[in-house]
RNA sequence: GGUCCCUUCGUCUAUCGGUUAGGACGCAAGGUUUUCAACCUUGAAAGAGGGGUUCGAUUCCCCUAGGGACCGCCA
């Protein structure tokens, strides 16, 4: 590539299912390095396996990209599309002698790999057709066309992170570029394609630096620039073994079920395999400054959702009351009253600082939306069942009954001189007080609770009890 | 089987030849407290093993072990 080239990066998934995490990762990765350098980041959709990608995939990875805000330039490009000028750089490839027709039957093929395995040698293709006049050819046999690739000397892949990686090149077969049926292949659709977007960086999963040293070959029998390459590791499950379903192998929109902030998302994501130091709670701004290829890291990384919720709650704590009450609203799965709405308002502030997932929003406002009288968990009611816990709230209602302004700060000095004049300690007050109010033991402060409540359903709730004695 | 890659606390990582090997999550203990959390303090916790190179290796080299990727007319 040219020195003073702007940056041009892609991603490249193949719409065969949702967007997988480790794809959102790559995805991640080429987007900061493009920002980074006021680049362009590019998306293209490697659906020539026409028999496994469905239009849907192609929205579930769009819609996962725009979830995580991760934004791309220009439309995302079909590589099915591209099938002609694919074709047509065979021909040149084929002209300059670089290319040649393989009428090797898959038969033959497979018994060549097997007597390659079973002389405990590399699995390839002999070159059978390689140097064969084109009169040798049998009688109504599509060909496959195969790069003419070079047998000596070596083909080495000075890679960002791994660093110079080195393949001797007698180890490398001669691979198809075009099948017999005249579709072209992966490796040849990536290359082509790479250097038609003018790629200028490709960042992608380490299980393509075997192929990337396939994929020079072919950029050199083109003659063309090789763009840098960074083969990222993979991650891995959190049973430290390949990423599986049931270890974390989820999509984006699996996260975001569950209850993950996107901003949360990204910043595992980044420093899942990426450092700046040790900075653990880093922007999308921060991020698209200081992300450098150097900042990778060589080895695969596990997930850890236990990290993850870690960072999410941090995201909850810091995002705007009005947008998680939005969230609550749209989720909590009924219709609420406009009184409702207004309690939860009123509680988010103490309800995000408890949150690790969203649904944890929902499930900690449980007390407020029931109808009376209210359920008490039976753990969370001991505090009621002590002596002389139901005569004080008898007596304190009237107390309460008695407030003027119902708001968070008036409540501690009316409990405070409450237990004062009862001589008890506060929490004989405020326990039996928050059981008979929320019957859970996982609710916010009292105050929080009592405010939220609103006067008439606090004095309703504490009735409740009273008469149940 | 062949080729290639990787290896610091349980996990994510810092360190770019000289550090009491640091931070984060998780864990434990304590504090705060009206519950659960949150929060604060403290603690336990690591250089896979073996050889070199060097005055000095976590850091550079080699071997072993363990993990992983790829080996299709899939992508």
């Amino acid at each position: 590539m040219t020195q003073q080239s702007k940056v041009v990066t892609r991603f490249a998934p193949s719409p065969t299912g949702f967007l997988h995490i480790g794809g959102a990762r790559t995805a991640l990765f080429n987007w900061l390095f493009a920002r980074h350098h006021g680049g362009t980041f590019l998306l293209r959709i490697e659906d020539t396996d026409r028999t496994r990608s469905t239009d849907e995939a192609v929205d579930a990875i769009l819609d996962g990209l725009s979830w995580l805000g991760i934004n791309w330039d220009g439309d995302p490009i079909s590589q099915f599309a591209r099938a002609d000028r694919h074709r047509e750089v065979v021909d040149q490839l084929l002209a300059e002698g670089n290319a040649y027709r393989c009428y090797a039957s898959p038969d033959e093929l497979t018994q060549m790999r097997e007597q390659a395995r079973a002389n405990g040698q590399s699995p390839r293709y002999d070159g059978r057709w390689r140097d064969r006049d084109p009169s040798e050819a049998p009688q109504g046999v599509a060909p496959a066309i195969r790069l003419k690739a070079p047998t000596e000397g070596e083909t080495i892949v000075h890679d960002k992170v791994q660093g110079d990686v080195t393949f001797a090149n007698r180890d490398l077969d001669d691979m198809v570029l075009l099948r017999s049926d005249g579709t072209p292949t992966y490796m040849l659709s990536v290359v082509v394609d790479d250097h038609d977007m003018a790629i200028t960086h490709i960042i992608r999963g380490d299980d393509h630096l075997n192929n990337a040293a396939r994929q020079i070959q072919l950029f050199n029998a083109l003659d063309w620039d090789i763009p840098i390459m960074a083969h990222v590791p993979l991650i891995h499950g959190s049973d430290g073994k390949k990423l599986s379903k049931r270890h974390g192998d989820l999509g984006a929109e699996d996260y975001r079920a569950m209850g993950f902030l996107p901003e949360a998302l990204i910043n595992y994501l980044l420093r899942l395999g990426w450092s700046h130091g040790d900075d653990e709670i880093i922007s999308v701004e921060q991020a698209t400054e200081w992300f450098e290829l150097s900042g990778l890291n060589k080895g695969a990384a596990q997930l850890d959702l236990a990290k993850m919720e870690s960072i999410n709650a941090h995201y909850i704590k810091a995002k705007d009351d009005a947008d998680l009450v939005d969230w609550v609203v749209a989720n909590i799965g009924r219709d609420l009253t406009d009184v409702q709405k207004t309690r939860i308002e009123v509680l988010m502030p103490s309800l995000k600082d408890r949150a690790k997932l969203l649904p944890d929003l929902i499930e900690s406002i449980g007390f407020l939306l029931a109808e009376r009288p209210i359920e008490i968990e039976e753990k969370a009611g001991k505090p009621l069942q002590k002596d002389g816990a139901r005569e004080l709230l008898a007596a304190l209602k009237p107390r309460l009954e008695a407030m003027e302004t119902w708001e968070h700060d008036a409540f501690d000095p009316v409990l405070r001189s409450f237990a004062e004049e009862k001589e008890v300690g506060f929490g004989k007050v405020a326990q039996p007080l928050r059981a008979a109010l929320t019957g859970t033991s996982n609710a916010p402060g009292i105050y929080e609770v009592l405010t939220a409540l609103g006067k008439d359903e606090v004095l309703g709730r504490i009735a409740d009890q009273l008469t149940q004695a």
